[in-house]
Order: structure tokens, then sequence, then C-alpha cells
DNA sequence: TGGTTGACGACAT
DNA sequence: CATGTCGCCAACC
């Protein structure tokens, strides 16, 4: 049984479209959850087919290491190969976070406070 | 049931 | 800017 914030993570996922990006503890803010941004982390461990979980990233606006380092330069890639521009290994998550439908600009710096 | 483990994050140093 | 601490939450054992 897959649990209600997991499912919950994964739609909100889907949702992020190509060559945008959004953190660990947005999404964990975005379903509810406002303190389970690490918990967030280990949903997209496991996510299903279909859940574009290279475009979670985290707070640095970097990739995120993994205990045994897989997987963190093939999400660097992905990333890439869908225009996102890495500069010394991090990302400019004023650019390029995707902000759930609200005016890209409007939001210069993200606010969790404000998706209450 | 209870302790450990991280794809995290806010803060202090 | 680079660490180290500590709180959080679900998954595991």
């Amino acid at each position: 049984m897959t649990s209600a914030l997991r499912r919950r993570v994964n739609a909100l996922v889907r949702r992020v479209p190509r060559g945008r990006v959004v953190t660990y503890g947005q999404v964990a803010a975005l379903v509810g959850a406002p303190r389970a941004a690490r918990a967030v982390g280990q949903a997209m461990r496991v996510c299903p087919a279909g859940v574009p979980w290279h475009r979670v990233v985290n707070g640095q606006g970097a990739v995120s290491r993994r205990g045994d380092g897989s997987g963190a330069l093939s999400q660097r890639l992905l990333l890439e190969g869908e225009g996102v521009r890495f500069v010394r290994g991090r990302i400019d998550l004023d650019r390029y976070r995707w902000t759930a439908g609200r005016r890209p600009g409007a939001t210069r710096r993200f606010r969790p406070e404000l998706l209450a």
C-alpha cells in the first residue's frame, strides 16, 4: 500500500513541466506537509514510472547525493537535456523553479508561508 | 513496538 | 561560503 503522502507527492510531481524544477521542501509544502521534505526524498527514491523524479532537487538548487552515489549524474543529464542550465553544479532556482501555476517572477524568493 | 536511516532544511558556528 | 546540529517523517528491520 502506497501511503497517502506518497500518492499526493507523485501526483504533484507529475504536474511539473519539462525544463522546470521544484525542491523537496516545496513539494512537501504543496501537499500539505511542510515538514516532510525528507520523506519526499524517500518517495522519489521509489516513485513509479511516469513521475519525473529528476525534476526534484534540493533547496540549494543542486542534485542531492545518494548514499551510494548512483543516479545523481543521470539526474543532471536528464535536466540538462531539458534545457536546465547548471552553473558550478547548481541551478538558478529563481529562474527554473516551477511555481504551481503562479505567475513566474511574481515570487522571486520561494516563501512556504504563502502556500498555506 | 522501538530504534535506525536517509534523494531534506533551518540555523548556528 | 563550508560544516555541524537538530528536528521531521515515512520506510525498514
